[in-house]
DNA sequence: ATATACATGTCGAGG
DNA sequence: CCTCGACGTGTATAT
């Protein structure tokens, strides 16, 4: 890896063009041949380009492309503060827990959270449209379709679930199908949408299903 | 700005919780409190934390701590290979062009490259489910409303402009309403759920549409 | 401050 | 390879 600091002008050329005029930055060149350009402000780069990449120096102007998008990164070095190189070593892969996927597994041990007397028939049932996250019989038998968002659910979770009804739907054996949202908050859009298109909205505090699963299944403590 | 080259160990703990095994890294300290975390793949730090932040230095641990929102980056330096501080001046902020938002100033000077004879009535027109793109006259003087994707239009486009167009026929005076996606590519979805709904798509080739403006709106050159 | 939609989104799974 | 939905999404904009 080269860890280039140095007051820079850049240009960028692909999917859209940005320009940064000339100011101090750090930037990093990967083996991978991608490229980060930090500012002095915010976590994420300024500019990047992901590899595989060309990189094309030529004097004070440094060429990144990668030719299968046919963007470009061009890099005009003004002053060069510092530019070393770091032979690094990382088979490690980062590993994260609490998505949503395990959001699932925790209401698949209780669906009672999102109703009482639910059932879940099917998880990630697949249709035309989309898998349907949790195929359900509600308490009097009546299949329900439920969509789960981990944060707040915006009118394109409602939308998608109503996609699903209508596909389950064209069996008439199933109807009639409720729709279910649930998540911890709901966009005023998305209640908007689902009263007019028949789907329940149901809060799901996640703190709460915690505590309300066996301990043995938790998989962080609260 | 710091900037450390070091093989570390780092856990996040927040919205949800993630782990990176021992490994050789670029971490950023910026002064606004930002942290980024970049191992020797992609563009993207592998771990970030965005300013304002407290770190605390302890010996080899270094904690960065998000108080607003509880977050918190555990850093364990195993082998520090570079450590180096630099004073920046960076003024700058990035400019971008061929945002969505230019996209529809670009249509609004030439709305015949969506249909001949379209003439745009209002730009961001507020409904209750969302603002319409644009709300337009065919040549034939229908009600047409618009909705523009930069990039490829999924389900979720026709949907939205289907919501649109619900919205618009309640009131009985601009019946019919025509609906529009307009996008340089469309998902197969996309296509099928707007023939259901009676969505007109169009293509629209941006590069077509950038040499149909006057040459004096175009901010670079093709 | 809240809500909404855009983003060079990026990323990974599944057909 | 393409299509799709989640993301520690982040960020800007309008209300």
């Amino acid at each position: 890896m080269r860890v280039l600091v140095a007051r820079c002008e850049i240009a960028y050329e692909g999917r859209l063009q940005t320009r940064l005029a000339p100011g101090d930055r750090v930037l990093l060149f990967k083996d991978d041949g991608s490229v980060a350009v930090h500012n002095t402000r915010g976590a994420k780069p300024v500019n990047y380009m992901g590899g595989p990449t060309v990189v094309e120096e030529d004097g004070e102007i440094i060429r990144v492309r990668r030719s299968s998008s046919g963007e470009l990164l061009t890099i005009l070095l003004l002053d060069v503060h510092a530019d070393t190189r770091h032979a690094l070593e990382d088979g490690a892969a980062l590993e994260r827990e609490g998505r949503e996927l395990q959001l699932h597994a925790l209401i698949e041990q209780a669906p009672d959270v999102i109703e009482e007397g639910l059932l879940v028939v099917e998880r990630e049932r697949p249709t035309d449209v989309g898998p349907i996250d949790f195929f359900c019989r509600d308490a009097a038998g009546v299949a329900t379709l439920v969509e789960v968002k981990r944060v707040k659910a915006v009118a394109a979770a409602v939308e998608q679930v109503v996609r699903y009804r209508e596909q389950v739907e064209r069996d008439p054996a199933l109807r009639p199908v409720r729709a279910l949202v649930v998540a911890p908050e709901f966009a005023p859009q998305a209640r908007a949408l689902a009263a007019a298109r028949g789907v329940e909205c149901v809060v799901l505090d996640v703190g709460a299903l915690r505590r309300g699963v066996a301990p043995e299944l938790r998989l962080f403590d609260g």
